[in-house]
DNA sequence: CACCATATGCTAAGTTTTTACCATGTGGTG
DNA sequence: CACCACATGGTAAAAACTTAGCATATGGTG
């Protein structure tokens, strides 16, 4: 993902390359419902026109509809946006941001969940001793 | 925090008070060096001012200059940024987020990191026990 | 004390963003 | 097969954003 690549955006236009993401795919009509405040059908299309100009969108034909897709894939759009977030509101550390993310107070984490969270933990410590 | 602040924000504007979270706090000058492409000195000023106006910033004198500061404070910025990171990226999962965290290829943690990790996983554990 | 560096206040103008309209095409359906 | 629902394409106007200029004030310094 370029780097900072949100950061590029006009606050239309992120909010409709988030949407994408949230929605994984979707059609204008879908983006559109997505978005807070939506504007018209219309202006949906132009943004989505011109993300795909800029490169961050593209589109398959389902019939007569198109439905958008990023280009940049959402693994490494999660990298990016992690990482920014992290220089940008945790000083770049780790832990202050597993910190928060655990204590949601609302947070309910099954078993499932929880084995998992400490065999990530298990991993980078074993990366960590080699 | 008020609900997807960072989303109501022009670019600039976004930027400047990310600037400000970044730094803790600042003067114009100081902002003006954290922003990629700086504009104008005053093209930063008029910024910081808009947004003190709209609620975002308040700023204390010390001297002559300006020093600003964030209203709303970095743990619930923290919080509100990473709910949103969650929902747009990570589908709302806790552990897709904590594992692209700890999995990246630069990641480097200290004996005490691992440690604080582990502890904030039992916490967890036992937060969800009761 | 006179001056310079540097601060804010106010304002205007250029540029970009955002929006919606209208024209047009097409597939399904009674 | 005629029509309606709904799609895209292109364009233009309105709104918002972004920037910088000028006036003015103030503190430090030779």
């Amino acid at each position: 993902m370029r780097e900072r690549m949100l950061q590029r955006l006009s606050r239309r236009e992120r909010q409709v390359l988030e949407a994408i993401y949230r929605l994984g795919s979707g059609s204008a009509r879908e983006v559109r419902e997505a978005l807070p405040n939506p504007p018209s059908y219309s202006a949906v299309r132009t943004h989505l026109r011109i993300l795909e100009e800029k490169g961050y969108l593209r589109h398959e034909e389902d019939g007569r509809r198109y439905i958008y897709h990023a280009v940049v894939d959402k693994r490494d759009a999660r990298r990016s946006a992690l990482s920014n977030l992290l220089e940008t509101f945790f000083d770049g550390s780790v832990t202050a941001t597993v910190s928060t993310l655990l204590e949601q107070d609302d947070l309910e984490l099954t078993e499932e969940e929880l084995e998992e969270l400490e065999a990530l933990v298990r991993k980078a410590r074993d990366r960590s001793a080699s």
